[in-house]
This record gives structure tokens, sequence and C-alpha cells, in this order.
DNA sequence: ATACGCCCCTGGTGGC
DNA sequence: TGCCACCAGGGGCGTA
């Protein structure tokens, strides 16, 4: 599910609930997720007082007292559910970590295919955790520029598509807006990344940023498991140029298929990609 | 370093 | 209705 647009509207959803708030009960129904919990992840995080909400690539990072900051990654089918105190559902088998609030609100992280996991680390070693420390740039940074991008896939000769899903190139980028960057920027997927330079990273680059910026006001993209907090859907999908539409015209250059156009899918990496052979030659 | 295939896990969908 | 193959937003790991 969710890829940069998405975490960044959970963390929006998350981030007035746990701000300036104790997490009062913290109670991890599995050892596990995708990797094992920290030893005592329960109990560190009981009693804590949240200082805020912040987002790397596709983590959550919840600044806690103490120096501590919990990590959160939703994987593919990780949500988190807000629900009132008073209004707190039967736990699902998938519900695996619940946090209640010294005021409000009860949060429930729900991931049936435990793809998702999270961790605790010192403030100090936030940079050095060995899940952030080799990720790219944040794209809707400064830092995440055309001159960065070319000299990243400089000599690399495999699809630009698989490229920029790297996220020490783009960090938080995920299969859908892989596609619908590669598309806004009329690049094709399979064009060797090496050759990537120039104008044409320049075009890359702005429309990885606008596409990632639109999903964001979106809500992100719901195809089947991506809730806000608040129980809401994205919608992002409805505005899907390629994603997904294997056969449909193309809404940029409008060929179709009776004329040997329209979106084709491809795999490459073992991940689906939708494009549109003409404008993105 | 890069590229690729395989794997983790559950559930939904569509074909027969 | 049942069964089954295939597919899904991620990414870690082992192998050339």
């Amino acid at each position: 599910m969710p890829e940069l647009p998405e975490v960044e509207t959970v963390r929006r959803g998350l981030a007035p609930m746990l701000t300036g708030r104790t997490l009062t009960t913290v109670v991890a129904r599995r050892p596990d997720l995708r990797f094992p919990l920290p030893e005592g992840f329960a109990r560190r995080l009981a009693g804590r007082g949240v200082l805020s909400v912040s987002r790397r690539a596709k983590f959550l990072l919840i600044q806690l007292e103490g120096g501590l900051v919990w990590l959160v990654h939703l994987g593919m089918s990780g949500r988190f559910h807000a629900h009132p105190d008073a209004a707190v559902p039967p736990a699902d088998v998938h519900d695996h970590v619940t946090v209640t609030t010294d005021r409000g609100w009860t949060l429930v992280f729900r991931d049936p295919r435990r793809f998702g996991f999270m961790d605790l680390c010192a403030e100090t070693d936030l940079s050095a955790h060995p899940r952030l420390a080799r990720l790219g740039p944040e794209p809707l940074s400064a830092a995440f520029s055309p001159g960065f991008l070319a000299a990243r896939l400089a000599g690399r000769t495999g699809p630009v598509k698989a490229a920029i899903l790297d996220q020490a190139t783009v960090a938080g980028m995920g299969n859908i807006y892989a596609s619908e960057s590669l598309f806004a920027a009329g690049v094709s997927p399979v064009r060797p990344a090496g050759t990537i330079s120039g104008r044409r990273a320049s075009r890359l680059v702005a429309a990885v940023k606008a596409v990632l910026t639109v999903a964001i006001e979106s809500g992100g993209s719901t195809l089947r498991d991506h809730r806000l907090p608040s129980g809401e859907v994205g919608a992002f999908q409805d505005r899907f140029a390629v994603y997904g539409r294997e056969g449909a015209p193309c809404p940029g250059c409008r060929c179709n298929a009776a004329r040997s156009g329209g979106i084709r899918r491809l795999v490459q990496a073992g991940r689906a990609t939708f494009y549109c052979v003409h404008r993105q030659g």
C-alpha cells in the first residue's frame, strides 16, 4: 500500500492525536511483525510523552520524551485506525499493536500481510539506523535535484523505472508513483538509467515532485488497504494516468488500442509498470 | 556497486 | 460452489 504520499497522509492524521499526549498503555499482541519487535517494546513506550510525528521516506518517526524514537514501516498492508476510547471495537486477528493515549484516542495498528515492522532507536543514533542510513534525499526537498539524480544514475544500465524505485535514489518512491512520474515526465520506463541527464533529469525531477505533491493533497491512493487514521480513503487512485490502466487510452496523447497504442503493462524487476509507448519514447 | 530472482505473508479476484 | 493460479502498494537477502 503505502508509498510516500500514503505514509505522509497517515502522519498528518496521527500527528494531532499524538503530539503532546502521553502513551498510557501499549499492547503488542504478537512478538513480531516482519521482524521481531525490539526487546521491551511495549514497556519502553508506555508512559512516554510524544513530542512530534515526522516521516522519512516511508518510515513514520514518532519522537518521544527521553530521546527515544519509535519507527514504523507500514509494509504493504499496514494501517493505523484511530478510535475514541469509548468506542474501541474488538481486536481483529490482524490488529497487532494497540496504543492508548491520555486523552481521547486509541490507535490500532493493523497489518494482515505483516510486511510492516517497528523499531525503537535513540534519537542520537537515528541517522545511523540500518534502515535509514542509506536512504537518498527526500524527493520534496531541494536536495533532490536534477544534478543529484543524474549523478546518482550515471553509469547504471538497468531500466530507469527500477532505478527510481531504489530508496537510495528517491526515498519514499513506490511502484504506483514511479509509473505515474515517468509518464508525467514523458520518459520511457525501459530507458537505461544512466541515460537520464540534462533536460530529461530536470523533467523527471519536476514530475516526481509534482506527482507526489498532488498525491499527498489527495490523501494518497487507496487500492485496498490504505486508510487515513480517521478511516477515510485516499482519492488519488481516481487520478491515475497510467497505473492499473492497461488497455485504456493514453490520457496524454489519446492513442488507443485500436491503433496499437493505449496504456501498456510490463513487468520490470518483478513489479508491474504502466506506460504509454508513444508519449514515453 | 549493480542487477536479478526469490522470499516473507494474507487476501481478493477471476477462470474453469 | 469449489479449487486454484495469479496478483497486490515493500524490501531484504543471496547470488553472479
